[in-house]
RNA sequence: CGGGGCGUAGCGCAGCUUGGUAGCGCGCCUGCUUUGGGAGCAGGAUGUCGGAGGUUCGAAUCCUCUCGCCCCGACCA
């Protein structure tokens, strides 16, 4: 492909809308344009891209066993009402009606669609397991788009679901589908991790997020220096803390004029703050439950959602709790409770000694509790994040570090919730109905795009990985139109490295040099040779590869080896 | 949804406080020069100043409404 024959337009100034590096830079490169919040084109460059993506997962796909399909966008409500999802799944949901005013939405995912096509084909046990994907368009219309591809309302996604007669089946197309991610983004040269995640309210056995490791990540994941233990913050776990071994002494019940907050109280008490254990007033399922934290530790709604076996549970509002318990914020504690609900201590809450809290009353903290002996040892329960420094919980020798991640894939084990709600049942053995089970499997192929830039791009611009890379050589031709022997030259290696099955982006534009490199500097191609006159007269190549600052003199041998190598090597 | 900010040429921005009929840089077009890291000189084109209404002799500028975009928040007593 010759520069001249394809539309690239680059940008030498940053568009103001974009934040993240991944943003900035496809829309530089000319790979994206957006047409309006969360809504992007991509340009033949990007394509190329989002092709390459495309192209490994379907590899990796289809060499698992999946088998590949497609169903269309637009999606009738009825199925979506059948499985209780048109009033749960809420605003993100993009409904629209037809000419007939019959209800449809823009899929944002495919568990309706998928259930009703098996439930009508597939009869019988001895057609199971089946795994379908597709890789499609999906539209979710966030609260907030932001961050060019990484959150887009429209986005591709690639989706697989599988169906099983039994745990075992599923299970077994869980892990192979794990592995087929584990392969697809190595395959992609990303820096990622397979975390531990929340399976949220539908439950499950388990569920596994893949995240590739990058500052501006959405997510925070916890994961071991030591052995393999990854998971996402939501459900990371931590190795308990030894008890401390503290001499008690005796409680007492101080004034903390206007102090309501843990920093405060600490910094007035002239303690730490893990030396306070705190008061935290959520309302589950409508009721009101008092959790206790350690003063330097955050809860986790996750945990706290699953340890008291709520659907809906938020923190009680300032408001809410002043008028629940007639205590003023800052001042609300676990001894002798103002209120008769329910207590819950997040483990690390209960082994600290001599501790301060509220004293449920204006201006006055208690310090140097201990349980037990001053008040009733609550139930225990993990309800706080972990943070970086915590003991591993599956190895003895490690302790988790909190890196941020961006999301590129889920697996997820749904078990019975579609094919119960949308009576998915195939003949058994024995001749009776069996209740399918199910998984499903996804990557953002778009996000992987942005995510991949995140983590590969320096000052000048995108160092993409082969994989993905739009063309795998960018030849620069210096002042062809000035000299007919150096055109002649570049359009003959480009030819032959096609023909060995490369793809070259030959930069033939009437442009001076500097152009031309900052254009394949900011573009990312992995290899870059240079064709000028001064060379030719070498009768070598100038090579350099986007990661590198020197070149290299290569012949013509030389640099065919060189490309075969470093082509191979991803 | 709440809070903040911004809409002026393709992009990045100034002008608005103190109303007088629009400017800078990049990009784009033409010519000449230049030619190994986003060139120089000369000339040139491009704006319903987001939209609607109002105030005024006169509105990019003041007022009202509206649309769009960006950022933050929507959990820590």
């Amino acid at each position: 492909m010759r520069a001249s024959q394809i539309f690239i337009p680059t940008l030498k100034e940053t568009p103001a809308e974009a934040e993240l590096i991944s943003h900035q830079l496809l829309l530089r490169g000319g790979f994206i344009r957006r047409l309006a919040s969360g809504l992007y084109t991509w340009m033949p460059l990007g394509l190329r891209v989002l092709r390459q993506v495309e192209r490994v997962v379907r590899e990796e796909m289809n060499r698992s066993g999946a088998q590949e399909l497609l169903m269309p966008v637009v999606q009738p409500a009825e199925l979506w009402q059948e499985s209780g999802r048109w009033e749960e799944y809420g605003p993100e949901l993009l409904r629209l009606q037809d000419r007939h005013h019959r209800d449809f939405c823009l899929g944002p995912t495919y568990e309706e669609v998928i259930s009703d096509l098996v439930r009508r084909e597939i009869h019988s046990y001895r057609q199971l397991p089946v795994n379908f994907y597709q890789i499609q368009t999906k539209f979710r219309d966030e609260i907030r788009p932001r961050f060019g591809l990484m959150r887009g309302r429209e986005f591709i996604m690639k989706d697989a679901y599988s169906f099983h007669m039994d745990h075992a089946s599923l299970e077994a197309t869980y892990q192979s589908m794990y592995e087929a991610y584990q392969r697809t983004f190595t395959r992609l040269g990303l820096n990622f991790r397979a975390v531990e995640a929340d399976n949220g309210v539908i439950g499950g056995k388990r569920s596994h997020e893949f995240h590739v490791l990058a500052d501006s990540g959405e997510d925070a994941i916890a994961s071991c220096h030591h052995c393999d233990y990854a998971a996402n913050l939501e459900k990371a776990r931590s190795r308990p803390a030894p008890a401390e071994t503290e001499t008690p002494r005796a409680a007492e019940r101080v004034r903390t004029p206007g102090i309501h907050t843990v920093a405060g109280q600490a910094e007035h008490l002239g303690i730490s703050t893990a030396k306070i254990v705190k008061t935290i007033l959520v309302v589950a399922d409508g009721k009101t439950v008092m959790l206790l934290l350690r003063g330097d530790d955050e809860l986790n709604l996750v945990k706290a959602g699953h340890a008291l076996d709520a659907r809906d549970l938020r923190i009680a509002s300032p408001e809410e709790a002043v008028s629940a318990t007639g205590v003023p914020l800052g001042f609300i504690g676990p001894k002798e409770p103002p209120l008769p609900v329910p207590i819950l201590a997040d483990q690390r809450a209960l082994s600290v000694v001599n501790f301060s809290t509220g004293a449920n009353a204006e201006d006055l903290h208690w310090i140097h509790l201990n349980w037990d002996r001053d008040l009733p040892r609550p139930p225990a329960a993990d309800l706080r994040n972990v943070r970086a420094g915590d003991a591993c919980p599956h190895c003895a020798e490690g302790t988790l570090g909190i890196r941020r991640g961006i999301e590129v894939g889920h697996v997820f084990q749904l078990g019975e919730r579609y094919s119960k709600r949308m009576g998915i049942t195939v003949l058994d053995e024995t001749g009776r109905d069996a209740t399918v089970t199910m998984g499903c499997y996804g990557i953002g192929v778009s996000r992987v795009v942005a995510a991949a830039v995140e983590q590969h791009f320096d000052d000048r611009g995108i160092l993409w990985p082969m994989a993905l890379a739009p063309f795998a050589v960018g030849i620069v031709a210096i002042n062809a139109r000035k000299s007919p022997e150096v055109a002649a030259a570049a359009q003959g290696l480009h030819d032959r490295l096609e023909a060995a099955g490369y793809s070259v982006l030959l930069d033939d534009r009437e442009e001076r040099p500097g152009v031309q490199f900052a254009t394949m500097d900011l573009i990312g191609l992995p290899h870059r040779i240079v064709v000028s006159d001064k060379v030719l007269a070498q009768d070598v190549w100038e090579y350099r590869a986007r990661r590198a600052t020197e070149n290299m003199l290569l012949d013509e041998t030389q640099l065919m080896d060189h490309l075969r190598k470093e082509h191979f090597r991803g």
